[in-house]
DNA sequence: ATGGTCGGCAACCGA
């Protein structure tokens, strides 16, 4: 069966719940995982969700920064929470789905938010970026993030890190500029090689064509200027190679009135 | 070479 799930930095869910309703609606996820929500747990906007159909919720928010949150069609068996670096951030929260909703053999569902890490791209001179190196090296060596060779995992959300030349549009002047750094990239590389996850939006539209999930609010005119990255991802482990059929980078709500900066991405898994 | 824009939340921090 198909099962659809999307990752999206939604940068305020209670500023954007209306963008948010009009996804769902068009695009109809089975499960939605959010970045950035920005909300407390008991602010969080879980009725309007429930009316949308997405009955099932696990969330991790805390206010003002942060927060992360998986909204479902489908039950789910159980959710967990890791915390990072020894601080209490709401960057990461995991479900898994099983016999609840169908599946017969467990799948794990990751949702991460990946610091961002400032913007000079020295550890020595940045915490920030001090701590995105430290957050992602923590991930590297987290048990729950390796998962073995028969286990059904999917990774999903911000993570923050354009690691390929064609995941940014200027390979050459954002070498020196966080999220596309050689540093991280390598360190982006590690995470996933220890827990061997397969890149799936890479495996369906391989380098050179250029892929790009997050456009600067900076920008006079993003569309024209088309100076995008590939900050969002969706792993999956070894035990689902191939399952993916379809990525669908869903562009146009950058285009939205008071968008988010980051588009949904959504993946097609045949589980 | 520099500054450009958002959102939260009430002065700046984080992105």
């Amino acid at each position: 069966m198909p099962l659809k799930i999307t990752t999206w930095n939604i940068n305020s869910v209670r500023l954007r719940i209306d963008l948010v309703a009009k996804f769902l609606k068009a695009a109809h996820p089975d499960v939605l995982c959010l970045q950035e929500t920005k909300c407390p747990d008991d602010a969080f906007p879980l009725k309007r969700f429930q009316r949308l159909g997405y009955e099932h919720a696990a969330i991790n928010g805390q206010k003002g920064y942060h927060g992360v949150a998986v909204l479902s069609r489908v039950p789910f068996e159980r959710f967990d929470v890791h915390s990072f670096c020894g601080k209490t951030d709401c960057r990461h929260i995991s479900v898994v789905l099983g016999e609840r909703a169908g599946l017969r053999d467990p799948l794990t569902l990751h949702n991460f938010y990946v610091p961002a890490g400032g913007d000079e791209p020295d550890p020595e001179i940045n915490v920030k970026f001090r701590h995105k190196l430290d957050f992602l090296d923590e991930m590297r060596e987290h048990p729950s993030l390796r998962p073995q060779s028969s286990q059904r995992a999917i990774l999903v959300g911000d993570l923050n890190v354009a690691p390929f030349e064609h995941d940014v549009w200027s390979h050459k002047q954002m070498l020196r500029v966080v999220s596309h750094t050689p540093v991280e990239c390598e360190k982006f590389d590690l995470v996933q090689k220890a827990g061997n996850w397969i890149d799936s939006m890479r495996v369906l539209t391989p380098e050179p064509e250029k892929l790009y999930t997050w456009w600067s609010y900076r920008a006079a005119d993003w569309r024209a200027a088309d100076r995008g990255r590939r900050l969002d991802h969706i792993w999956t482990s070894d035990a689902l190679a191939g399952r993916v059929s379809k990525i669908k980078i869903a562009k146009d709500y950058r285009g939205a009135v008071r968008p988010s900066d980051h588009v949904p991405v959504t993946a097609t898994v045949e589980i």
